[in-house]
DNA sequence: ATGTCC
């Protein structure tokens, strides 16, 4: 169970019940204060039940990030612009030793593309039907979004095999509800004089978000199956869904509705993954009864150590530092042709994965499954400078055919 | 986070 603060002062309720602030991780992790003091605020939020603050937190703009929040009230702001955002794990019918990095990196800078209008699939059919505008369906976005080509580095417990092969690929679709999440939030604050006292989930405003929230967590979840099958598309391969978790939406319960920014609402019996950054392991874990303590949310991911404006200037200031930012220690490659992405995700920003999870595992939130090692992560590709490059090789091909006569 | 803020 979390480390209980705040029974008494500042967390107590006005009608004198304490709101449980619950820690599910250790001193080892290190914590920004401004994330913990966010957590501690949410206390005082009207309707607010229980609180639980997992291993990756760290501050956002409207409240913590790497946290799950009971209450009776909604707070849409609790969730942000991209509504539905999540994780979700494929295996890959590409055995490991077929695999070429940097014959699939080049196949995957075609994702920068949207999909919408160029392929045929049961998934595109129902997330076009969800909204009329489609028009980033299929694409992964921006900030942390990314989508990874996994090999297992290591099993970590014998049951891990009923789910996991060593001589397999996987892929890690991170991406969420792109402007349609943003969309709703922005109409919501334009539509709420104040939402500091949150809405109720029965009236109209609240009714009113909770519908559009739904949309866009189906079309979230959808948009990561679509990126998933173009991924397999250009790689000649087929994908299998293995887990889809959500770690950006309120989740309705018997005693109110839990908010979960940045942390992974899980389901008994289905494994989850935790990113790492880019260039470091990733882990998949089993969740277990225990969750049921922590609002079944866990981490999703390692969390930032450093905000994105604080890592300009540390790293990517030279030719080199750029092009490592792009390289792993397994021979992995990145494609990010944005360069002030490339610092601000570099993996210096995250902290450990690896730490994340054994706070998670100490707690009995989870037992890890197997860590995972990134082969190929496409974040962005510029397609001016794609399509300049084919302009000027067509250009190249023209002259020689010229000088040949 | 956002076909993003200048």
């Amino acid at each position: 169970m979390g480390n209980l603060i705040g029974d008494s002062g500042p967390n107590t309720m006005p009608c004198g019940k304490p709101v449980a602030v619950a820690h599910y991780f250790t001193e080892k992790s290190w914590i920004e204060g401004s994330a913990l003091q966010q957590l501690a605020d949410m206390a005082h939020m009207p309707g607010m039940l229980s609180i639980a603050g997992f291993p990756d937190l760290h501050p956002g703009k409207y409240g913590p990030v790497g946290m799950a929040a009971l209450s009776t009230r909604l707070y849409p702001q609790l969730i942000g612009t991209d509504i539905g955002c999540g994780m979700s794990l494929f295996e890959l019918d590409l055995p490991l030793r077929k695999f070429r990095i940097e014959k699939a990196a080049d196949a995957l800078r075609q994702l920068e593309t949207p999909a919408f209008g160029q392929m045929d699939s049961d998934a595109m059919e129902n997330a076009r039907s969800l909204v009329a505008k489609a028009d980033t369906l299929g694409t992964i976005g921006g900030g942390n979004h990314f989508c990874e080509i996994q090999a297992v580095g290591e099993l970590l417990c014998p049951e891990a095999s009923l789910h996991l092969d060593k001589q397999k690929t996987y892929l890690l679709v991170h991406s969420g509800s792109r402007n349609l999440g943003a969309i709703v939030f922005a109409d919501t604050l334009a539509g709420n004089a104040s939402l500091d006292e949150g809405l109720d989930p029965a009236s109209d405003a609240g009714i009113a978000w909770l519908t559009r929230h739904d949309l866009c967590v189906d079309w979230a979840a959808l948009n990561r199956q679509i990126i998933a099958e173009r991924a397999a598309a250009v790689l000649r391969t087929e994908v299998r869904l293995i887990a889809d978790v959500p770690h950006n939406l309120v989740r309705a319960g018997a005693e109110g509705h839990v908010h979960y920014k940045g942390a992974a609402a899980v389901t008994a019996g289905v494994i989850a993954p935790i990113a790492g950054s880019r260039a470091s392991l990733s882990y998949v874990v089993e969740p277990l009864a225990g969750a049921a303590i922590s609002h079944w949310a866990i981490s999703h991911g390692a969390g930032r150590k450093y905000d994105r404006r604080n890592m300009h200037g540390r790293t990517g200031n030279t030719r080199s530092e750029r092009e490592s930012l792009l390289r792993n220690a397994w021979g992995g490659v990145a494609i990010c042709d944005d360069r002030r992405l490339a610092v601000e995700e570099a993996a210096g920003a995250y902290k450990s994965a690896a730490q994340v999870v054994e706070d998670l595992a100490g707690h009995g939130l989870i037992r890890p499954l197997a860590a995972m090692k990134p082969l190929v992560t496409y974040k962005k590709v510029d397609i001016d400078h794609d399509e300049a490059k084919r302009d000027k090789g067509r250009e190249r091909r023209q002259e020689r055919r010229r000088k040949r006569g």
